[in-house]
DNA sequence: CATGAATGAGGTTTCATTCAT
DNA sequence: GATGAATGAAACCTCATTCAT
C-alpha cells in the first residue's frame, strides 16, 4: 500500500537513533555533561531540534537509552568472560584492562551516577540503572565464585566481592575524567592481585 | 565605627559564609546537584540573592569554596589518623568506617566529579581539586608503607595502593547515593583486608 | 481506470474526510480544545500526517469544516422542527430539550467562540461562523411570531427573543463543560416558561 | 536593617502586579485568546520575560488571577446591589445593563469558559473559577426571591432563575465578541421583562 | 494517493548576574 | 552592607506545514 520503502526506512530510523547516542555520548566524553542539551545534541548529529523529538520523546529517554545501551553491552561482556575458558584471576585481569583501556567509559559512569542522582530522571530511570547495575554484578560475582573454588580467590561472599571489584574500576575510572587526570597510573594487575588468595595460605 | 565593629562585622562576614556553603551543600544533598542554584541557596541561607554577591564572586566560587573546605577537611582527618598510634590496618579501618558512616559523602564525591567534568568549572578549579585529591593520597601513602614494614599490608607501590583504596572507597560512596541504592551493604573489615597480607605469607 | 473506480475513490474521500472531522470533534470533547494538533487528530483518524492535507488545506479548514456542518445540520434541525405541526411552546420545548440532552454540544458551542475569537481564523471564517449562526436564528424566530399570534408567546421583536433564546441555551451549555460543572440542573420546561404569555393576560 | 524603602518596593510590586494583568486582560481583550503568551504579556506590560516570573509562578498563574479578581469584583458588584434599595426589576435591569455595557466582559466570559475547558488548567483552577461563579449567583437568587415577594418575578426556584438569568447575560455577551458582531442589539429592558411577573397574573 | 521525516519558529520556564535604591 | 527587581540567554518541548520517496 504505501508507497515508501517500509525496509528502507526503518534502517535509516535506526541509523538516525544510533547518529544521535553516539553525537550525546560523544558531547559528553569531549565537552562534559553539562553540555548535554538537545541544542548540542542535535548540531552534533547534524539533524534539526524538533526532529529529535521524532526519536525521543524527550532529552530524558535519550539519556536513559545510552544508559541502557551501555550497560546491557557490558553485561553481555562480562557475561561473556565469565563463560569463557581459563581460571578465575585471568578472567578478571581481562575484566580490568578492558575496562581501563576503554575510551569513555569515565563518561558512562559519570553518565550512570550523574542519571541516578539528577533530580530530573524519574524514579523509573534510577530504579533501571541501579537494578542492570546490580544484575551486572551477577557474573562476576561467578567469577569471584569459581576463583574461591580454585583457590585463587579471596575468600568473602562473591557478589561482594564482585561488589568492590567494580566500585574500584569505577572509581578509578572516574579518577581519568578530562581536564584533570590524577597522575597516578592504575596497573590491572595490581588491582587484580587485591583479590587473589595468596598462594600457601 | 569603633575598633569593636570591624571585628564583629568580620565574625558576621565568617558566619553568612559559613551559612551559605551550608545551606548548598544541604541543598545538594538533599534536592540534588541540579537544584543547586543562587536562588535556592540564597532562601536556603536565608539573605537576598544580591547578597550573595557580597561574599562570593560567583556561583562557581561557592562550589569551589565548599570543595576546598571539603577536601582540606578530609585531608586533616586523614593526615591525622596517620599521625596516630596503632598498626596500619587499624588505621585503615578506622578511614573506612568512618568514611562510609558519614552521610552526605557521596555529594561531595559527586560534588568533586562534577567540578571536574563541568564546562563552566574553570581550569583552575579542576586543577586545584585534582591536586588536593593526589595531596590527601599522601597519608594514606604512608599508611600503606607502614603496614608493609609492619608486614600487615600487600606489597606494591605504597601510593599506588593508597590510590586504589581511595578510588575503592569513593566507587562505593557513589554506589549508596539515595534514590537507588545498591542492595548491597559494604563491610569496611572486609575492604581493609582485600589490603592485608595473609599471615604466613 | 475504471468509472467504477473513479466513485469508489470519492466514497473513500468522503470516508476519510468524515473520519477526520469525527476524530477531530471526539479530540476536543475528551481531551479539550487545547489538544487538537494535527498530530493527534491523524493519530486518532488513524493516518499519517501528510496524508491529512490532501484532503484539508489547513489545520484552520478542519476546524472551519467542522463548524460548517455543526452549523448547518443545526440550522436544518431547527427549520425542521419549526415547519411541523405543533403551537410554539412545544416546539421551543423540543428544541430546548434536544440541545440540552445532546452530548458534546458544548464542544460546538465553544469551538464556535472559539474560532470566532481566534487570531488564526481568518476574517472569513469568522464572518461565516457569524453568519450562520445568525441565519439560524431566522426559524427560531418564525417560532416566536407564530407563537405571538397564538397567544403563548410574550411580546416583543421576534428575531430578539430568538436571541435570547439561543443566548439563553448556549450559556446554560457552556456551564456543563466538563471538569467542573455548575451543580444546577437546567429545566427545559422553566425556560420556556420565561418566553410563554402567561394565561389570563 | 534594609536600606530599601519598603513601603515604595510594595506600592511598586503592586502596580507591577495590575500592569501586568491589565496588559493580559488588554492583549486578550484585542488580540484574542491565542495571543495570550508570556512574550506578549511581557512585551505589553513593558517589562521582560524573565521578569515576570518575579511576580507570577507561571502564566496559569496570571490567567488564575486575572480571573479570580474579575469575578471577585463581579460578585462584589453583584452582592452591593442585592442589597441597595428598590425592587427587584429595578436590580435586575441594573445588573443587565451594567454587565452589557461593560466593555471586555466578553474577554472576562471567554476567559472563564477557556479556564474550565482547557486541558493545561489545573483541576484547582477549574473548581475555584466554578465555584466563585455558582456564589456569584447567590446574590441573584436573593433577588429573585425577593422579586417574587413583591409579586414582581415569575415563580420558580429563585436559585434557578438566577442560573437562567445569569447564564442568557453570558450568552449574550460571547455574542459580541469582535471580529463579527451578530447584527442584533440586546436590550436590557426585554430581556429583564422576561423574568417579570406579568401584572394581573 | 500515502508516508512520516524534517524544519524552524515560537511557547514556557530557569538562572547567573547586575544594579539602583 | 543589604535588597530584590531586572535582564537576556539558553533550556526543553510542540506544532503546522512541506517534501522526498
Amino acid at each position: 500500500m504505501s508507497p515508501r520503502n517500509v525496509e528502507k526506512d526503518l534502517q535509516q530510523r535506526e541509523q538516525r537513533i544510533n547518529r544521535i547516542l553516539d553525537s550525546a555520548l560523544e558531547i559528553i566524553a569531549v565537552k562534559g555533561i553539562g553540555s548535554v542539551s538537545i541544542n548540542h545534541i542535535a548540531a552534533a548529529a547534524g539533524m534539526s531540534i524538533g526532529n529529535m523529538y521524532h526519536y525521543f520523546k524527550s532529552k530524558d529517554e535519550i539519556i536513559s537509552e545510552i544508559l541502557r545501551r551501555g550497560q546491557t553491552s557490558y553485561g553481555e561482556h562480562v557475561s561473556g568472560l565469565a563463560k569463557q575458558q581459563g581460571n578465575a584471576l585471568d578472567k578478571l585481569l581481562l575484566l580490568c584492562e578492558s575496562w581501563l583501556a576503554m575510551e569513555n567509559n569515565w563518561a558512562y559512569t559519570i553518565l550512570i551516577h550523574t542519571a541516578r542522582l539528577s533530580d530530573a530522571s524519574s524514579d523509573e530511570i534510577r530504579r533501571a540503572v541501579t537494578e542492570r547495575f546490580t544484575n551486572n554484578l551477577g557474573p562476576v560475582a561467578t567469577v569471584m565464585e569459581q576463583g574461591q573454588q580454585e583457590g585463587l580467590v579471596v575468600s568473602g561472599t562473591p557478589v561482594e566481592l564482585a561488589y568492590y571489584f567494580v566500585s574500584l574500576i569505577q572509581g578509578l575510572t572516574l579518577q581519568k575524567l578530562p581536564g584533570a587526570e590524577v597522575p597516578i597510573r592504575a596497573q590491572a594487575r595490581s588491582i587484580v592481585s587485591l583479590f587473589a588468595a595468596r598462594p600457601g595460605l
